[in-house]
DNA sequence: CGGCTGCTTGATTACGCTCAAGATTAGTGG
DNA sequence: CCACTAATCTTGAGCGTAATCAAGCAGCCG
């Protein structure tokens, strides 16, 4: 059914990485590490790049590293007995995507570009040395983490109460508000998936959001031209969520205040 | 609308806790730790007690430990902008809670005891130095927090996908294999929540549940009597959550002969 | 005993899925 | 550049699952 492309890896050439100068710092695993443990950190990171469609790591396989996305964008599924895709979550800049993978030791899922992607190779084993030594990187990875699982129950809430139109609410909200938290319109975006992962993601028909897209543009809220998506009326579109507390309200919240 | 009882919580005896003969080490976060580490990991711990309808935490609260549970069981919910409940977990012996509060220093949600509980106080500060001193601590600290993830993903999945009997199989099967891993039968045990909040964290409405439990009973695949559940047929429960993937494909009655 | 909370069962309604077909876009090669 | 195919997206019609509304029953405690 689906190719099997080689996930064919390319490692750019040893450039510094400098995650002192990256966009993302403040979104990333790297944030409050210090000067001399920064030049550590990076000693351990690798650059690659992906070309739309390829795979990042494959469900079952042996877990190695982390991976944090500096450009472009992923989905990650797992994979039903009969083949079919389940989709539990896109992943913009910033992310720091196979954190579910530590507790076995193997990838619960997969994931794969929607568009071309740049991203750093975290090697788990040494970063668990490193953490121990830097305080700021072992607490900054805790938070991370436990706020995967805020993020996560957010969406059990989310999928298990909530209708068509809040749930697409939801997830275009989410969308926008961490574009805008890494430079780019919050009104205006690309979505890079698929109606159908987007209807897969949130446990609805493709039919149901092609049908919510018409609605919510006739409505005046949106704008919708393919995958574009302009946002006409922001505070309607947030009022059509309400009924969910904290679905990604506040991605990356957690910096000390 | 509900009491707001004083969390009074209670102090045991400073009695030496005792990981090591502990029947949850295996499940619990001290798991690997070595016994000189594990007399200092201790020497943090401190063993309290909630009478049935206590809270743990509250929502918004200052985050300051995390929390092993002993015996007895408690819910996690956050409360929505009109005051009620939306429950996102049921926790039982050997497992932490509060993990999701460490990225915001905050309590994202409420913790309230079903039953009498007991359980090991691990303050975090103290912990995350430990931690940096342990590697097989923090091993185990990151392996649980992304087990978690892991579930919640799950629970996502769950509660995007299923239907109403889907959802509650797969419940009562969590909570079936649950005891069994902590030495209690698989076959029969009591429910220490009500249909309410089975409906609640489920996404059902009460009446679905009350009716599901009926035709299960009717099924000979449970025997029901109030909040004792009896498993008459493990397989037949199993077969209905093993109807996972995408959508629903047979329109006709998914009822075993 | 009355009042309260929790559980069960019935009747009706509606949201979103399924099936079906057409429209638009994307990808490929002559 | 256009022709052709495939994939994605949109729109419509009918129907099923589970919510809602409503009532009755059971257990608990003052």
């Amino acid at each position: 059914m689906s190719k099997d492309k080689k996930a064919n890896v390319v490692k750019i050439a040893d450039v510094k990485v400098a995650c002192a100068n990256c966009s993302l710092y403040e979104l990333c695993l790297p944030l409050g590490v210090q000067d001399d443990d920064l030049d550590l950190l990076e000693s351990i990171i690798a650059r690659r790049k992906l070309a739309k469609g390829q795979y990042l790591f494959r469900q079952d396989k042996d877990f190695n590293a982390i991976y944090a996305i500096r450009t472009g964008s992923l989905k990650t599924f797992t994979l039903n007995s009969d083949g079919s895709e389940q989709i539990t979550g896109f992943h913009l800049p910033g992310e720091l995507i196979g954190l579910d993978a530590i507790s076995s030791s193997r990838h619960p899922s997969n994931a794969k570009a929607l568009e071309s992607v740049s991203y750093c190779e975290l090697p788990f084993e040494q970063l668990e040395i490193l953490s121990s030594k830097m305080p700021s990187l072992q607490r900054q990875l805790l938070r991370i983490m436990s706020n995967e699982i805020r993020e996560d129950t957010s969406l059990a809430i989310l999928l298990g109460n909530s209708t068509a139109e809040e749930r697409l609410a939801s997830l275009l909200l989410s969308l926008s508000q961490r574009f805008k938290h890494r430079g780019y319109s919050s009104h205006q975006f690309n979505l890079s998936m698929s109606r159908t992962d987007i209807g897969n993601y949130l446990g609805l028909a493709v039919e149901t959001i092609s049908r919510l897209f018409t609605r919510m543009q006739d409505n005046g809220i949106l704008a919708v031209n393919g995958k574009l998506i302009n946002v006409l009326d922001m505070d309607k579109l947030k009022s059509l969520t309400r009924t969910c507390p904290n679905h990604r309200a506040d991605p990356h919240a957690p910096h000390s205040a």
